[in-house]
RNA sequence: GUCUCCAUCGUCUAGGGGUUAGGACACCGGGUUUUCAUCCCGGCAACAGGGGUUCGAUUCCCCUUGGAGAUGCCA
């Protein structure tokens, strides 16, 4: 039987690192085993659904790569819309209540508010519902029901006993049924489904093999199990894949950074990097590889490399992996997504000009190996581009330099431009270094304050290959520029 | 509280009854270099603790400790 997976996310929110995760890890698993990725939309939670973030997961998928097999509108299992299965879950849930495996449940939400203070106030054992409503006699609730009053159908979950799911990463995992959750709620007021019911029943009619969620849902495993029992029907194989973490220990969150894709997105990281990195939480091919580009990945991925302890999200190897993958880009590529970032910023005009394009183009082998988030191009470039209104004169100030020695330096730096384009590269530097020398300075105390003169900051690309196109003119002129205002303080 | 799960460098991990416990990020040092990066070289750094089993445990078992997750008409 060939392998189906399934990502069945909530649209309740922004996709986020523990999301995609989940949902790379089942890509990846079907396409290794040549099986299919199903997508399944769970938008049983009316409260919650949100538009943005239907809209916001097929962003991420598609940003991401990752294409599925099945989803809306595709596919033969359909529909893979849960608000759109509606009267499917009616049904079974009607099913579970005329064999007696289920029940109406008429219990208010303060009464149940109520149960739980007093739970929390006597410190009971019992958790959770009391099974108030487990007893009531079936034709008098069903009369209740057709009089109108609101009401849940609750799984009659067995006492006593106890259920067993073998997991493929953890082993066997057992649970006493009293510690199960007592008669969860399958089918709300609203007439939607809990998680609980659509999930089994959709994995069980789509005919999904392998259920590869987070361990968050492992206390709800032999829950489901009970579930698939009442049905009749096999659970699929489950393989809970560990938690990620932020920096503290606990479940990541927004509180430990950016966790949504969207952040990722517009911060300048690149697709690649968030796969080869992601794929690496939780999982592992040897001991020693560790790039892998998505085409790797849906060959080479196994479960049996998938570990149990839960891994912490690190921020800085992720931005490793991104400066590796900026490296790693063609440069018609990298600029395709550099372009729009610099156009947004103002950096260059858009439409570029001729002159802006062949400066752009000098630039992207100094961009190149120094960038680590794309959206680091403008602020590393915008001099090539933008005059400078003001300098920091601290900045430009060498150690050991007094700010009274700086204008009679930078005339000296200026000067040296003068025959700037007639000179290699090579003897431009050997001038720079004969000049400071002649000035009983170091080379640095001479080319810092050029460098931020001409530049604006202390750090830039090679300060040669700056002036170079940027035209020695106008380097020269904010030499002078920076020369000014430091004359004005002294 | 209760239930379940987990436990190798700070972090991601490899390994597995006998290893100098390997790699990567980060960090520190050095080299290249006009700054910043890149790049190269080197270093620091781990088997949570206690019991077993065994000739021998980091590895297998038990306990303790620590951590996490779940305990919703959210998924």
């Amino acid at each position: 039987m060939s392998v189906r997976v399934r990502y069945a996310p909530s649209p309740t929110g922004l996709q986020h690192i523990g999301g995609v995760r989940t949902a790379l890890f089942n890509y990846f698993f079907a396409k290794a085993n040549g099986g299919s990725f199903i997508l399944r939309i769970e938008d049983t939670d009316r409260e919650r659904y949100s538009d943005e973030s239907l809209q916001d997961l097929y962003d991420t998928l598609n940003w991401l790569g990752v294409q599925w097999d099945e989803g809306p509108g595709k596919g033969e299992y359909g529909p893979y819309v849960q608000s759109e299965r509606f009267d499917l879950y009616q049904e079974y849930a009607q099913k579970l209540l005329d064999e007696g495996k289920a029940y109406y449940c008429f219990c208010t939400a303060e009464r149940l508010e109520q149960v739980r203070e007093e739970q929390k106030k006597t410190k009971s054992k019992q958790q959770g519902y009391d099974r108030h409503c487990r007893d009531l006699d079936p034709a008098e609730a069903l009369k209740r029901r057709e009089a109108g009053e609101p009401c849940v159908i609750r799984l009659k979950v067995p006492m006593d006993g106890k259920t067993t799911f073998h997991d493929e990463v953890m082993g066997d995992i057992t649970r006493k049924n009293s510690d199960v959750s007592p008669d969860p709620v399958i089918l709300k007021t609203d007439g939607f489904p809990t998680y609980h019911l659509a999930n089994v029943i959709d994995d069980h009619l789509m005919g999904i093999t392998h259920i590869m969620r987070a361990q968050e849902w492992i206390p709800s495993g032999p829950l489901h199990v009970i579930l698939y029992e009442a049905f009749g029907w096999t659970p699929p194989k489950y393989c809970h894949l560990p938690l990620v973490m932020g920096k503290d220990g606990s479940k990541l969150s927004k509180r430990h950074g950016s966790t949504s894709l969207v952040d990722f997105r517009k911060a300048g990281y690149l697709p690649e990097a968030i796969i080869n990195y992601v794929s690496l939480l939780g999982w592992s091919f040897d001991d020693s590889r560790e790039f892998f580009s998505r085409e790797d990945l849906e060959e080479l991925f196994s479960m049996e490399k998938i570990n149990k302890a839960p891994a912490v999200f690190d921020y800085r190897k992720l931005e490793w992996f991104n400066g590796q993958y900026i490296r790693q880009r063609s440069k018609d590529s990298l600029m395709a997504l550099l372009l729009p970032i610099l156009q947004a910023d103002g950096v260059v005009s858009d439409p570029m000009t001729d002159d802006e394009a062949s400066i752009l183009d000098g630039a992207f082998p100094l961009v190149h190996e120094r960038l680590k988030f794309l959206n680091d191009v403008s602020e590393m470039i915008r001099f090539l581009f933008r005059e400078i209104d003001s300098w920091n004169a601290d900045d430009a100030l060498p150690r050991k330099i007094e700010m009274a020695q700086m204008p009679s330096i930078l005339d000296a730096g200026a000067a040296l431009l003068d025959g700037f384009d007639e000179r290699s590269q090579e003897e431009n530097e050997q001038a720079f270094k004969d000049k400071a020398e002649e000035m009983g300075l170091k080379l640095g105390q001479i080319m810092q304050p050029v460098r931020v003169a001409v530049t604006g900051t202390k750090s830039s690309p090679p300060l040669f290959e700056s002036i170079g196109l940027l035209g020695k003119d106008k380097a020269i002129a904010r030499i002078n520029g920076l020369k000014g205002q430091i004359e004005a303080t002294l």
